[in-house]
DNA sequence: GTCTATAGACCGATAGAC
DNA sequence: GTCTATCGGTCTATAGAC
């Protein structure tokens, strides 16, 4: 995907420019990193005048924060959409075929949260995007809780710990059908529990 | 002075110049990212004047690529030391202490090939940082074999997959004791194959 | 080979008109 | 609220003395 269709996703439907920043900010720091993206970068995409996204944030590190927010409401949105299914397989089952769905684009530009964590941990005194890791870590504890397993917790590591290494691992070879077949295994290992 | 007195200079002495700068910039990088590690930190880190650095490289990049070939050459070296071993299961388990052994600078800067993968495979055409997944994959391959498995490459997948994922997420929770316990799994694991 | 000084580009942030 | 213009600082890279 080029610049300018990045550009026209932040603005398709021409939303706030807040919003439009921030959606600009979330895609071109998981593309390029945290560090490599500027301020001019965001301001182009979302086609916002530079000296305008001071109005709606202080600092550079707060459109960062607001990136790590964004994916923290995403990751809160997913989980509510798995709730439709009604057996905790299902559910589990319903995140797989989400994370598979990723497989290009992770091919590509790694997991957006896991690179995200990989680069703002190094530096930030707040670990606030250990929260990418913490929250979905903790839905898929419950979720193996409700199974009636009492290792619940070392489950939804080894899940977690499937995915993220997977997703290094698709990224670092740049084969999407990595992480397809680490999807088929993980599909098989909840129907055998 | 001869290739061996070079050599020499940079082992048994103080190191060479361009050798306190790449392992200074190697350190830096694991530790801030590549992006935030600037030629001022690492002039100052390997105590040589800014400028000097030219003299050693023609540019930025060249210093990064040298970090990355820094990681390719301890990957080679620690294989090589895991040849003492006699059994491909010995060697395997060496290699699971040589990882347990580094969670805690996981924990607070996740894995150095990992991290350093997650943020040049973004931006970086040649996809020279893939070796550091490469090469430890196809080692892992090799022992598996030498274990009779015709599943080889599946199990080395397997292997690396759960040491990244556990990277990623002894980083992002900032507890070392996930990577010792996954240690201990894998042990196991070994054990049983 | 080594080092100082600084050019030239870019970035985050601000001032101030409208 | 919006936008232009630009400041001050920092970064990579170079020039040139020694």
């Amino acid at each position: 995907m080029s610049d300018s269709e990045v550009a026209e996703n932040a603005t398709r439907t021409r939303p706030g420019k807040r919003e439009r920043l921030v959606r600009a900010a979330t895609e071109l720091v998981h593309r390029q990193g945290v560090e490599r993206t500027t301020l001019a970068d965001i301001a182009k995409a979302a086609d916002v005048p530079l000296g305008n996204i001071y109005y709606y944030f202080k600092t550079r590190d707060e459109i960062v924060d607001a990136v790590v927010d964004t994916h923290v409401q995403g990751v809160e949105e997913t989980i509510e959409s798995l709730g439709r299914h009604r057996t905790p397989k299902k559910r589990l089952k319903a995140l797989i075929g989400v994370l598979a769905d990723r497989s290009d684009v992770i091919a590509s530009f790694g997991c957006p949260h896991g690179t995200l964590c990989s680069e703002l941990e190094k530096t930030r005194d707040d670990h606030e995007a250990g929260r990418l890791i913490k929250i979905p870590l903790a839905w898929l504890e419950e979720q193996f809780t409700l199974l009636g397993r009492r290792d619940a917790r070392e489950l939804a590591i080894k899940f977690l710990v499937s995915y993220q290494g997977t997703a290094v691992l698709t990224h670092a070879l740049r084969d999407p059908s990595l992480m397809r077949d680490e999807a088929t295994r993980l599909e098989r290992w909840i129907d055998s529990l």
